[in-house]
DNA sequence: TTGTTTTAAGATTTAATAGTCTGAAAACTG
DNA sequence: CAGTTTTCAGACTATTAAATCTTAAAACAA
């Protein structure tokens, strides 16, 4: 079951990283998030940028540039990021595949699905940053050491 | 949210069209589900044919062949023919992405991701063709007519 | 100013998914 | 038997997602 591309994953990543990684408002080079968590350099580069485009990210360039939070992590909600990195239609698509699946022409798994849909929703909206932010973080954002 | 391929929503609305056709035991032709479900014949082949192989379907050559459910619509859940579609793994995967997350080193989605994995599960589980066969289904399990 | 470090932008390549096509093999029909 | 209808098996093509590569632009440092 895989609900996120791999884009959003990384970028999920990458920024339970910054968050954990410090309250100091310091820019931390893609370079190193992307060697830290293993993700490839140039891929993430363009995954934090289309963050950087949406008031989550901050960037800078040159020496001791990088990226930060462009917000507090209590502010940044996992439904927020996901919308930017899956699109804004995420939330919406019927499990069947069907253009015209709705209330109005459910297809047969319609209000199940909605059911769940709506539970993971409210969840992801009610989910920050600062709410998986834990001190281990290195340990748990890469699969090896 | 995509959380089926193609290939599995295809034969789900296949297996539905056949749930939901009638208690004769007879056999349907792929092209007849195909054209009333507007999905091209040759993938929807091949898809059935995996179902065919594990008892979910049984197939027949010929004038007047087709497939039919193996068994009762009462009996087919959700879950084992999602399973055969899109792996056994299906229900194992990190939300991240990660190979070696699990309760031992757990990324920082991973208990809620566990939990509502969980509890879509056990609704496929315990879902059979039977509780989704509907008289309306045509209209439902197509988009347009 | 020249060189280094970094992000930005976008072209290119690779891999995975989705879909198409062709030639069988099985079962029936006359 | 010859011809038709169907599934079966696998090669082939197309589309999308994932990853890489190249060149630029911004910021700094000597």
């Amino acid at each position: 079951m895989k609900i996120l591309s791999n884009g959003s994953a990384y970028g999920l990543r990458a920024l339970l990283y910054l968050a954990a990684k410090g309250d100091t408002r310091e820019f931390v080079s893609i370079g190193e998030i992307s060697e830290q968590l293993d993700i490839s350099f140039h891929f993430l580069t363009k995954v934090l940028q289309s963050l950087s485009q949406k008031d989550i990210l901050v960037s800078y360039r040159g020496p001791n540039g990088g990226v930060a939070l462009a917000r507090a992590p209590e502010t940044i909600r996992l439904s927020e990021v996901v919308l930017i990195l899956e699109g804004e239609d995420y939330f919406e698509k019927c499990l069947l595949g069907l253009p015209g699946c709705g209330d109005q022409a459910p297809c047969p798994m319609h209000y199940r699905w909605k059911h769940w849909k709506a539970s993971i929703r409210s969840e992801f909206e009610s989910t920050t940053l600062a709410d998986l932010k834990e001190p281990e973080l290195l340990k748990h954002l890469r699969w090896a050491t």
